[in-house]
DNA sequence: ATGAAAGCGCTAACAC
DNA sequence: GTGTTAGCGCTTTCAT
């Protein structure tokens, strides 16, 4: 059990030199000799003392930790697997420079304003990251008005209104999945939006129609759903009840493309004999259902990551560094085959 | 673009009054008048200030924040669906009190113990939530030890050592899961165990064994796992293969029974026609998976809600409030059905 | 190279 | 009731 809480007068006593030398050692500032400084991290380490992050925020003015605001659906929380890899990447990059992350998981928009506000206000923190980001959206002014620093995770293209975005290429993986069933010989190939909105939904809808117009394939129907498994269900039925159904569906995640297998599997519909369902993330149940899920992956740890170095460097007016992030990874599984209604290409 | 950064001074000047009313108003403390009150709130108001937590924190001793240390591996990380919903019920109790929570995610133990040493050194928590226990684990010692106010977040009949707990009643869904079978005629009922030397892992298998002790059963075959897909096909290969194999098998979560659906059908064993499978959580694919699992669900939101207020009051040396925690449910689907090999009971 | 001292913005004794 | 003032533990300028 600790005695009195040491502090840097202990630490500066026992080593017999001033506050101010041992704070100089703690941050790496010149102007200590070789021999104090041997001194003095000798008596910190011998009195377990480390600076206080609390005293260190009030004199420095920085907290030296930054945000995250987690807007979700009850539903949608625990199946969505972006946040927690995001968050162990967020860790990795975070820790290696000693910050914290402060999180807010909120329900809906008016809390999550709030949660910014309180950030801000309270200065529990120097900066903040801003995910699901929709069309339009209005919250990376409102938080640079707050003061905040920010990096906006994104996808590729999204317009940014010049704010410091890590993005990462969603078309990419859609486009390898279209090109994959057109290979198969599918030229129906329909698509399964995500909640409408969102500039990820929108990006993945850009770049399935962008493709099948480049591989000369009819614009199949598209149907908006909401990334729930009660939308990606409600979605496919609407699409098996189709005059013409498509022979492929390509659904904005996985927990709607495995739904959809469900509710496909329902009708009496095989897959991927009947029908080709390709997935989106790419999550840890891909692999085992029945079919296994042919899906896309994307290295959501290393956004994460490089979220993290480069809001830090933000904060610190440093530069950032670049980082390179890994493709995507598209990965073919059982729930993919090849037409049987139609010639193959 | 906010100013120069508006302080206590300056609300204090503006309501014509000295900076200790101020912190009194902000503090629910009587000594102040009416009048005076009502000119402070108003001047907070139109200068938009509210206390720093910074300044706060070191003048009070208090950071008014928790913390949360999450050590998953990689392949588990997005899969529990535990700690999003964990999380969110934290935050509701968390925000009503008006602290934060402030999150590591970390992948092995040298790091964790890093983690919560950090949070004490640095004094940047208050007090912190343990989840995950171990049978014999060392760490309620070591973080209070470091003076960290502690809630365990343990099922019910661990051994606590004296610590806050709260627990959640694994052994009541098991029962309820062993009694839907045994009503469905079963009467080989296997188990798969998710990773030895947690008391999660050890509550689920005890109740899954005294359920069939009770009910006049043999104790099934049991195969430890670890949580994951793979494990969870390969205990349930190993099932199938004994001479014996079990009609029904009840796994210690759902990723490892849908992976064991997936098995199973892989050798054409039909579920639930050949082999009924119950999972542990209700991850919401569950629903979705063909055929839909048959699971046990608990309220892990409220469980971080009640958590959340016992830590705090701890924390300020209050009362804890009685928590009524909402009892588990056992959602039948599809994946369980009557035994064909046997007579029913 | 080293030490003294003035903040950082708030809380809480204490005196008025 | 209300104002004054001394911390909380560190950083950082400025003499020495």
């Amino acid at each position: 059990m600790p005695r009195k809480r040491v502090t840097i007068g202990d630490v500066a006593a026992r080593a017999g030199v001033s506050k101010s030398a041992v704070s100089f050692v703690f941050n790496d500032r010149p102007g200590v000799s070789a021999a104090a400084k041997e001194r003095i991290l000798a008596a910190a380490a011998d009195l377990g003392w480390q600076p206080s992050a609390r005293a260190r925020a009030l004199s420095r003015s920085r907290t030296q930790a930054v945000g995250l605001v987690i807007r979700r659906e009850p539903e949608l929380l625990s199946t969505d697997p972006f946040f927690p890899q995001f968050m162990a990447g967020v860790e990795i990059g975070l820790t290696a420079r000693d910050y914290s992350l402060v999180l807010h998981v909120v329900p809906d928009e008016k809390t999550e304003r709030a949660a910014y506000e309180r950030f801000a206000r309270e200065s529990r923190v120097d900066g903040v990251f801003l995910t699901d980001v929709r069309v339009g959206d209005s919250r990376p002014r409102e938080i640079a008005a707050l003061g905040l620093d920010l990096v906006v995770i994104a996808p590729e293209g999204a317009d940014a209104g010049g704010d410091v975005v890590i993005s990462m290429d969603d078309g990419a993986g859609v486009r390898r999945a279209v090109h994959h069933l057109h290979s198969l010989g599918h030229h129906r190939i329909a698509h399964v939006m995500g909640a409408p909105g969102y500039v990820h939904t929108e990006a993945r809808r850009r770049a399935w129609q962008e493709t099948l117009a480049e591989l000369g394939l009819p614009i199949g129907p598209v149907v908006t759903a909401d990334f729930t498994g009660a939308g990606g269900a409600r979605a496919t039925h609407e699409l098996l009840d189709l005059p013409q159904p498509p022979s492929a569906i390509l659904y904005g995640n996985d927990l709607m493309a495995i739904a959809g297998i469900s509710a496909a599997t329902d009708r009496g519909i095989r897959v991927p004999e009947d029908l080709s369902v390709v997935g989106f993330d790419d999550v840890p149940l891909a692999p085992y259902v029945v079919p296994p899920l042919t899906t896309v992956r994307q290295n959501v740890v290393s956004w994460g990551t490089a979220a993290a170095q480069t809001l830090v460097a933000l904060v610190e007016r440093k530069q950032a560094p670049t980082v390179q992030l890994p493709p995507v990874e598209f990965v073919v599984r059982g729930s993919t085959g090849p037409t049987r209604n139609r010639r193959p290409a």
